[in-house]
RNA sequence: GGUGAGAUAGUCAAGUGGCCAACGACGGCGGACUGUAAAUCCGCUCCCUUCGGGUUCAGAGGUUCGACUCCUCUUCUCACCA
């Protein structure tokens, strides 16, 4: 039992540090039932979760089934400096209105995948507001500038002359603090969080604590391209609150290979459990394409439901393996009667521009009702039609 | 504060008086193909109802028959010096 949810705990990780602590940690939970905490911490500047956040709390998930309670640390104080990490200029703060609005649709979210029974959600505003001047100051004597300065972001932007406000020697500080406080076992986080997080264990140690947490660090998920990590910047992210359409075709247009990336640090299967899928595939008695499509179902459940996510696998087939129209479409009214097809498929907003909708025509993308448009000149005369253009975008027109 | 370099379409990046709506790469879109919105191959990629017209190469002026390309000023970025 102890190996198996070694094996989970491990499962993906880019490093650990202090393994021995939590495999101690999981023997006693076993043998004794004693239950230990996992630490999280969470920047509420960005409610927006997509499925790069979600590896952080899958593997949340994972200990809360092997014994851990979950401290899920929303960062309200530190927030108002703003994390330093892998950032080349000074953040502008949050107000406290922003904070509070973020922090409650992060917990909407965040309970799609954790048990709420074995959650506390704590504000680190908490207890650093009642540290006060002095306390405060004690803190800072903890660590010194040189080793602040080892930061590899820190020292980029010393030599380049860029500014580092003082504040942002603090928040390492804060966070390591917030590990103090809460007295955790386990603090989780990504690699680029590794600085912070050796942070708390140098603070548990000099506030004497009587323990030194130990460190799990999750690497970036890739996004769609598989080279880049997920963002929403790039473009190549699947938004935990998107359509289950728009979810399931996004799912399955990653390659085969990022596929197994994908089930190792998002699915709840074992690894047991995909072990066998991936041996299946690759003798050929399951196709890839099935392995895809459970993916994408499990995926869309977890977010929204097993119905759902089963509506959208109908529809995708529908759509893109039958070529069929999809069940639901927007619908326009347009502005003349008759209208030239290229205005009509602007006013529909399938295309930016009429040039560009003509190009569009010429190489016969477009379709009226299942039927190809050859002629840029074509006129729609008043009726109802199922504009078309490429494979996925549609629009219902109706003309005067 | 001084000197030098630069600012080109979504991004990167060619072009240094007409052959430029502007090479190329990436991205995006479309077509073929496919288990897929993957991969691969092909095409398109400023706007305008089109063998034509309009507006572009930081901004404002100027030189010229003609400028993204030359000159002046302005704004911003970068490098070196102080």
């Amino acid at each position: 039992m102890i190996q198996e949810a070694l094996r989970e705990i491990q499962r993906g990780t880019a490093e650990i540090i202090d393994g021995e602590r939590i495999e101690k940690l999981l023997k006693n939970y076993y043998e004794n039932g004693q239950t230990y905490t996992v630490k999280a911490g969470f920047d509420p500047t960005a409610p927006d979760l997509h499925l790069g956040h979600t590896v952080l709390l899958q593997k949340l998930a994972i200990f809360q089934k092997y014994g851990a309670k979950i401290q899920f640390l929303i960062g309200d104080f530190t927030a108002q400096i703003g994390d330093p990490t892998g950032k080349s200029a000074t953040r502008k703060t949050l107000s406290a209105l922003d904070i509070e609005e973020n922090a409650k649709s992060y917990k909407e979210q965040v309970f799609k995948i954790l048990d709420p029974e074995k959650t506390e959600v704590v504000f680190n505003s908490d207890w650093i507001n009642a540290l006060g001047a002095a306390g405060m100051l004690s803190l800072t004597t903890t660590f010194n500038v040189a080793r602040m300065l080892e930061r590899d972001d820190f020292d980029k932007r010393y030599k380049s002359g860029t500014s580092i406000s003082i504040s942002e020697f603090i928040y390492p500080l804060l966070q390591g603090y917030d590990s103090v406080h809460l007295k955790s076992d386990i603090e989780i986080g990504g690699t680029d969080q590794k600085f912070n997080l050796l942070m708390g264990r140098h603070l548990q140690r000099a506030y004497e604590i009587g323990k030194e947490q130990a460190v799990l660090m999750m690497p970036i998920l890739e996004g769609l391209d598989g080279v880049q990590k997920m963002s929403k910047s790039l473009g190549n992210y699947i938004g935990v609150s998107e359509e289950p359409n728009e979810m399931y075709g996004k799912i399955l247009s990653i390659s085969d290979e990022l596929m197994w990336r994908y089930y190792e640090l998002l699915s709840s299967q074992t690894l047991d459990e995909i072990e066998v899928l991936y041996v299946n595939v690759n003798n050929g008695s399951v196709h890839p394409k099935t392995a895809k499509e459970d993916l994408a179902l499990e995926i869309i459940e977890r977010f929204h439901s097993k119905e759902a996510a089963e509506e959208a696998k109908t529809e995708f087939q529908r759509v893109h393996a039958n070529n069929e129209i999809p069940t639901d479409m927007e619908e326009f009214e347009l502005s003349e009667s008759p209208i030239w097809i290229a205005k009509a498929l602007v006013e529909c907003k399938l295309t930016p521009s009429t040039s560009q909708a003509r190009r569009d025509i010429k190489q016969g993308a477009v379709k009226i009702d299942q039927e190809k448009i050859e002629e840029e000149q074509f006129q729609m005369q008043s009726g109802e039609y199922i504009l078309q253009v490429g494979k996925r975008k549609f629009a219902k027109a109706r003309v005067k």
